[in-house]
DNA sequence: AAAATAATGTCACAAACTGACATCGAGATT
DNA sequence: AATCTCGATGTCAGTTTGTGACATTATTTT
């Protein structure tokens, strides 16, 4: 197992038993058996180590998209439609993904981590889109689906019964059957 | 002046002349006549300096919004004036906006703070929808209106010639007028 | 196997932050 | 006026995060 991987297990062992703020750097490198300046090699900061730098989801996302041009012609429905597309993502993973929503959830810097992430799956978004909508509205429209989405993921997170994309639909639907927004 | 006025000016003085990363909260604290810890007393870290806590446009849009519920019914829309009643904030000092925004976009850890920022600012907006609607769709609309402003202040920031409250209306009507969406 | 390249270690240090305790100053109390 | 009180500030020592420079060790290439 390479150092990265290693230090990212050792992490999240820490930071589930100890909390984050917690934890030390030193103690996350010595648990994976490396230096903390490794871990400064792999990771830019502390936090770093939480996030997948490689935007995954944006790319999915952007491929979906791209991929149904054709049959449907609402640039909030596609994106949203997308968001359903990777709703595997999180069924197939649920504990490790709720677990690591808590640590996130448990402090600040990590939010605010999370949700600098959350601009680049914007801008995936809204690139997909302007391939043929006009730039602006496909800004506007990926900006609401990434709500959309980030809406769904809480209401997932409650109800342990529902899958993803069923969320990510019930929240868009309550969007399109509101005439009074 | 009290001590974190002046560490504020100082510090807006100093990011503007070196740069955010490279002032250290040493230099903001001697430039203010106190000491580093003084500093730290006064602003949880050395960000928190830039930051307003008070949420004090949230608190506008939120009176905004209790005050126009009869005359609006649409939670959107309501939301959205709300932000365009909070346009003096920036037309007003549009040259220390504007410096400040600039400050931000240089750096990393100024942005994701700025986007903490925007949540509380989700918050107070759907705290006063849900008064009259139902909470869900309260914090939909919401979410979607800080987006709006968002976008519109970034056009504002663009185009010198036109107000505020011109751009936040010009991007809801983007969304309106744009049945395809 | 030798050479080149990448990954890791070592060390020294700057900068961000914190806890504990001392001091100072202005306003209230006597 | 002298004293008392309390909140703001200073002092200091220490931890943690993060980085640059250079040495050492694996790994890959030739």
């Amino acid at each position: 197992m390479k150092s990265k991987e290693k230090l990212q297990v050792a992490a999240a062992k820490l930071f589930m038993k100890k909390g984050y703020e917690n934890t030390t750097v030193q103690e996350i490198a010595s648990l994976a058996g490396v230096t903390e300046r490794t871990f400064f090699r792999q990771f830019k900061d502390k936090s770093d180590v939480l996030f997948d730098t490689s935007n995954t989801m944006g790319h999915r996302v952007a491929a979906f998209i791209t991929d149904k041009f054709d049959v449907e012609q609402k640039p909030l429905k596609l994106a949203v439609e997308g968001f359903a597309s990777v709703s595997d993502y999180f069924d197939v993973s649920r504990e490790q993904v709720l677990a690591r929503s808590q640590i996130i959830q448990s402090n600040p810097d990590l939010q605010e981590r999370e949700l600098l992430k959350r601009q680049v799956l914007i801008e995936s978004v809204t690139n997909a889109l302007s391939v043929k909508f006009d730039s602006e509205l496909s800004e506007l429209a990926a900006r609401f689906a990434v709500e959309i989405f980030h809406m769904a993921f809480r209401k997932w997170i409650e109800s342990p019964e529902k899958g993803f994309a069923e969320q990510v639909l019930a929240v868009y639907e309550l969007y399109e059957n509101s005439v009074t927004i």
